[in-house]
DNA sequence: CGAAAATTTGACATGACTCAACTGGAGTGG
DNA sequence: CCACTCCAGTTGAGTCATGTCAAATTTTCG
């Protein structure tokens, strides 16, 4: 657990004691392709942090359609963070796309950790701020490029996590239909 | 200024001497409606607290039409936080809409005060967080809702702020042009 | 291998866009 | 006080990107 929290905090100089009292909130859990390990109705007071794997949270629109918000795969977060940070009702779901090994924290503990360890708080803090920003410029991409415009950016951003993801999960990010995207891809290949 | 610092960090227990050195790293500055603010093409390093008035920050795409990402009213912080919290080159300008007084603040000072405070760390991270999970919550709009639907709710969010603001911001915001916003309207009216 | 799931293809529908013309106020100045 | 201009907003006609529905094909996996 101790080598995994070196992960998650890694450029962080933590006592060993500081450590110790982490690898106390954190709980190792690991799930299978396929799994929903999230589609609850109440705010949700966990996060989890991805050690391996890949995992997607996504919202399924009065219409009955899905729309992935995120992938995680290694050394990312994850969480339905509207219900989390807004402490509303969840609206996302926690797909496991491949078998994933991740830490489980609890907000409550968590928060009481960011308090105790003023440099995590600083930590995190940083990294929220790189989240929000990506979220911004996503909102951007969506307003203002054509779904194969998106469609060639996410290719090069997510190239790792391509190969693993069904088409379905690529269109559900990407605010298309899977016709869409297959037409998309024929376009593309053609040139 | 102390007046203005308390509106800002409201909640939390500074001593005048925290609120001293705050005051030092704030500086107030009033703009006229119509100006451009930021349209740099360098690193954005200095962000704003709006006290009074009403400005937006807007991305101009490739082809030249213009995407308003956030507005930003009484109590609100408005940079181009892409740049900001990503260390990249600009891409937003900042319009003011209605004459304007914000508090302008470095990012350098800025983040020594929250090495310094840790109770301002904490409450700006929370701040964060509220502002990272809305910026989800809109990217889940883009994709799931109609213009129509888009329209609505913002007019139910923002109602305070619909008056002041022209109807190609609004488009812009909602990611359509002037005259669909137009037809959205005509079409409501008539039940 | 065979069934179920995923993807592709075709035909057609539709929401939103573009371009261009028109309307209506808000100022401005003679 | 009227004529003029400017800007925002509206309207119309045609186009385009993407969606829908249904069927065909390919891939996945028990």
């Amino acid at each position: 657990m101790k080598g995994a929290l070196l992960i998650i905090f890694k450029g962080l100089l933590l006592s060993n004691q500081e450590l110790d009292y982490l690898a106390t909130i954190f709980k190792r859990e690991t799930f299978k392709k396929g799994e929903l390990i999230l589609n609850s109705e109440q705010e949700v007071n966990h996060q989890y942090y991805v050690l391996e794997g890949c995992l997607r949270t996504f919202f399924i629109d009065p219409k009955g359609k899905e729309h992935t918000l995120q992938f995680a795969v290694n050394d990312w977060w994850i969480s339905d963070y509207i219900s989390y940070f807004l402490d509303e009702k969840s609206l996302l779901n926690i797909e496991v796309i491949k078998e994933s090994t991740v830490l489980r924290v609890e907000k409550k503990d968590f928060e009481e950790a960011l308090l105790k360890i003023p440099a995590i708080e600083h930590h995190i803090r940083k990294k929220v701020e790189r989240f929000m920003a990506k979220s911004q410029k996503r909102t951007l991409a969506v307003l203002s490029q054509t779904a194969k415009e998106r469609y060639i950016n996410f290719s090069k951003s997510y190239a790792n996590i391509e190969q693993h993801i069904k088409n379905y999960h690529i269109a559900s990010y990407l605010g298309i239909t899977t016709q869409s995207l297959s037409r998309i891809r024929k376009e593309i290949l053609k040139g």
